[in-house]
RNA sequence: GGGCGGGUACCGAAGUGGUCAAACGGGGCUGACUGUAAAUCAGCUGGCGUCGCCUACAGAGGUUCGAAUCCUCUCCCGCCCA
């Protein structure tokens, strides 16, 4: 425990960036007396890869640790396959359990992407729903009610709209509940969407007669569509394994609006900083394009180094500044001799079918070489390591091959 | 078991005999513009030897000169009643 800094700076350093805290008054107490609590945070491997709206809760997460608390990481195997239901307006797709185990490897990896892994504990659901027998399940499904499971706003919704509601679906917050009285959390962490399921497990631990854990919720990191909470199936979402520069591109393509939240949630830095940068953003001192890259360089800085950040900013620049070529061009091979230039669209894999290349070249969007290519069904001829640029991001270099091609 | 409403392109959703490869919205792509892969505006968005052909509106049959649209059966989904 750190020493000379006050109780209340203490409390302040836990609850920076929380939203929600139930119950917040019996939390302190506990944190003033100096328990060391186990924080749990629980992690659906439902998608192969941790992005950075998970980011949010495991940086809380890392703070609560490095003031001497637990952190308890429950890897939800068997609640992945179920897919939590928060937010969905359809019932999820069940996974398989190869599916989850693969997905489980990585996330854990990822996981300590952020979270230290010395005195973290791992568990996963399986330990304890793996015996689960009928009889549990029952004694877990009354402790609640359905009207009480109903309460839960995406559940009213797709009642209101004739939608179905799938019964596991409906058992979803009671499993992650469960997870509360076998691990004895103290703390759960998770996202504002996760509060419903959050404080159903203190339900869950009253019913089983353990304490109940307290509850902090921090914001939903908006996806890189400036629209929809970040999610890998949305396609709006930066991963925490992602290449740097596909990192770093992404976030340059959030709107303005969500420079300073993905600052503060998703960057290390300083509230003092964030306040700071936010307000030189709203006076127009700094641009919010720089500040973006700013942005941007720290986040790729937390998952690859400050030399990635600086090279992946760099090659951006070049590429979308200066319409340089990227330093790594793919080469793919095609055939040679004269091409109509539909076929060379379609053998270099920038066109699906041959009517969508008709479609590019119509719309102007191939450049072979220095040239724009016109929509004309002349065959074209060029050299073997000719440049093909398609649209402002996709560029191949062609190689001329009679073997290899597909 | 009964009643009702559905299954349309990547998604949502119109269309109820020809003019439907299928309105509209979202998404995606492209162009212009810009501080950016933002915002805005415009176009494109089944395939193929491009004014023609093929495949397509859950599936299989059928009626018709002609069906996403009508009929029959099948499969699937939702809600309600029991």
């Amino acid at each position: 425990m750190e020493a000379g800094i006050s109780v209340a700076e203490l409390w302040d350093a836990l609850m920076q960036g929380v939203v929600d805290c139930v119950d917040a008054a019996h939390l302190r107490a506990r944190v003033e007396r100096g328990e060391r609590l186990r924080i749990k945070f629980g992690i659906d491997p439902s998608a192969p890869d941790i992005h950075l709206g998970h980011t949010v809760p495991m940086r809380l997460l890392r703070r609560w640790q490095a003031l001497g608390h637990t952190p308890v990481l429950i890897i939800g195997d068997v609640t992945a396959r179920i897919g939590d239901p928060t937010g969905r307006s359809a019932t999820r797709p069940q996974l398989t359990t190869e599916e989850v185990s693969d997905n489980a490897r990585t996330y854990l990896e990822q996981l300590f992407t952020v979270v230290d892994k010395n005195g973290a504990e791992v568990r996963w659901q399986s330990e304890w729903f793996g015996s689960f027998g009928l009889e549990d399940v029952l004694h877990l499904a009354g402790s609640a009610t359905v009207a009480q499971l109903l309460q839960r706003s995406d559940f009213g919704q797709r009642m209101a709209e004739e939608r179905p509601i799938g019964l596991h679906e409906l058992l979803y917050p009671l499993l992650q509940g469960y997870d509360s009285v076998a691990v004895a959390a103290d703390v759960e962490l998770g996202g504002t969407d996760q509060l419903f399921n959050l404080l159903r497990g203190r339900e869950v631990q009253l019913a089983y007669g353990v304490a109940r854990q307290d509850v902090v919720t921090v914001p939903l990191l908006v996806g890189i569509d400036g629209q929809r909470k970040m999610s890998k199936s949305l396609g709006n979402a930066v991963g925490v394994a992602d290449a740097p520069d596909d990192q770093f591109g992404r976030l340059m393509s959030i709107p303005d609006a969500q420079i300073l939240p993905y600052l503060e949630l998703a960057t290390s830095t300083p509230l003092p900083e964030a306040r700071e940068l936010g307000r030189q953003l709203s006076t127009r001192a700094v641009l919010p394009r720089d500040l973006k890259e700013l942005m941007a360089r720290r986040v790729v800085a937390e998952f690859h180094g400050e030399e990635a950040a600086e090279r992946a900013a760099q090659a951006f620049l070049r590429r979308f500044r200066l319409r340089e070529l990227p330093s790594e061009v793919p080469e793919v091979v095609v055939r040679p001799g004269p091409l109509d230039p539909r076929d060379l669209l379609l053998q270099a894999g920038m066109a699906s079918s041959r009517s969508e290349g008709l479609r590019l070249l119509r719309q102007g969007a191939v450049r072979l070489g220095d040239h724009r290519l016109p929509a004309a069904p002349e065959p074209v001829e060029f050299p073997s390591g000719t440049i093909l640029r398609v649209g402002p991001r996709r560029v191949v270099r062609l190689i001329l091959s009679e073997v290899g091609r597909s």
